[in-house]
DNA sequence: AACCGTAACAACCGCAGCTAT
DNA sequence: GATAGCTGCGGTTGTTACGGT
């Protein structure tokens, strides 16, 4: 018998997050932090399931999240984490913080992987390092998914020796990776790539086109669907292209079903419960902007941005130089990536 | 212009681990 | 130590836009 379901799925409303309830999860975090997702439901009147809240906060509405294409550092970063962690996305994301576990996931189900596919084809029956790698993407993935079997099968010794060979390989195409690039991957600014408001400048900004809307719409033309810059769920079919932020120009999702739920008698109840009508939505707006801040000090101390590691890893690159690793680096390295308690334990 | 296959990504589902009782 | 509840994680699905024919 499974674990009882985490909600009753009576009354539960599935589907893209219409921008009021993103507002109202936001404004609920903003006074209460993040955590106790169990409680968010009931105390913000959402009919979210809180795991449903919990994945829209730290997917799409938490501060800093950097959505849009992903740049070739961090496509690096992910191939030889991947390499070396296997599809432990959490762990990945933790060194790329400003990318989420399910953006990494993604990524690498749509892009990463055919492209490293191809390029196995491409170079098939060469033993090149690409070749090599794959092989230890193949085992690596093998343990991760039937891991206690074939260990349990195979002795400890056997296991301990691959487990080396893997971590070592997993060691020198991540190194390999890195050399490759200038430091300038690595946390900072980036002047040629984006970086993205935070959320609730986003949500700002889509309840400025929301209230734009609204008045048009009052002066007696049809309904019109959402539109946001967070979230491509609103993204409806009549949408121009200049309402979106750079980066916020995904294809996916109107909202088909849920949209629709969204367009309508909501919206006075919205109203009614931020006050945001036509005449105090600046204020209003300033006020979601500037508790911004205060959500990015809240959101530091959430596990999945653990800053520790990637400053080590920072350092290894950046003073020690990364083409003349030695042992000592090694394990630094290793410890910081958080390998599992058995590689630890080999250490 | 219409159709179809593919890409992209948000969201859901179920499991596992952790923690409190 | 056992149990129950909560949270986090990874796999998968559903939906829509895009691009090719």
């Amino acid at each position: 018998m499974g674990r009882p379901p985490c909600c009753d799925k009576v009354g539960v409303k599935k589907g893209p997050w219409t921008p009021e309830e993103d507002i109202i999860l936001v404004s609920y975090i903003q006074e209460h932090g993040p955590g106790n997702w169990r409680a968010v439901p009931t105390k913000t009147g959402l009919r979210r399931c809180s795991k449903s809240c919990r994945l829209r906060w730290t997917n799409y509405l938490r501060p800093g999240i950097k959505r849009g294409n992903f740049t070739e550092q961090e496509e690096k970063m992910i191939i030889h984490l991947q390499a070396l962690l296997g599809n432990r996305w959490a762990a990945i994301a933790s060194y790329l913080p400003q990318r989420t576990d399910n953006d990494i996931k993604n990524y690498w189900n749509t892009h990463l992987k055919k492209k490293l596919m191809k390029k196995e084809e491409g170079q098939d029956g060469q033993n090149t390092s690409s070749s090599k790698q794959e092989g230890f993407l193949n085992s690596n993935s093998n343990s991760n998914s039937s891991s206690s079997s074939s260990q349990s099968n195979s002795s400890k010794g056997q296991w301990e020796r691959r487990l080396q060979t893997d971590i070592h390989m997993a060691k020198q195409a991540l190194c390999e990776a890195l050399s490759l690039d200038k430091p300038d991957f690595l946390p900072g600014p980036k002047p040629a790539q984006p970086v993205y408001a935070s959320s609730t400048e986003n949500i700002a900004r889509l309840l400025e086109n929301w209230m734009t809307r609204k008045k048009s719409d009052q002066s007696g033309s049809s309904p019109q669907e959402y539109s946001t810059q967070n979230s491509s769920n609103y993204q409806g079919k009549a949408r121009s292209s200049d309402q979106l932020e750079p980066g916020f120009r995904s294809r996916s999702g109107s909202g088909s079903s849920s949209s629709n739920e969204s367009n309508t008698p909501d919206h006075h109840g919205f109203d009614s419960l931020f006050s945001f009508n036509s005449s105090s939505s600046p204020s209003d707006i300033n006020h979601l902007r500037a508790v911004s801040a205060v959500e990015e000090r809240e959101s530091k101390p959430v596990p999945d941005q653990q800053v520790a590691p990637l400053s080590l890893i920072e350092k290894w690159l950046f003073e020690e130089g990364v083409n003349n690793i030695n042992q000592d680096q090694v394990n630094l390295l290793d410890m910081s990536l958080n390998l599992d308690d058995n590689a630890a334990e080999f250490f």
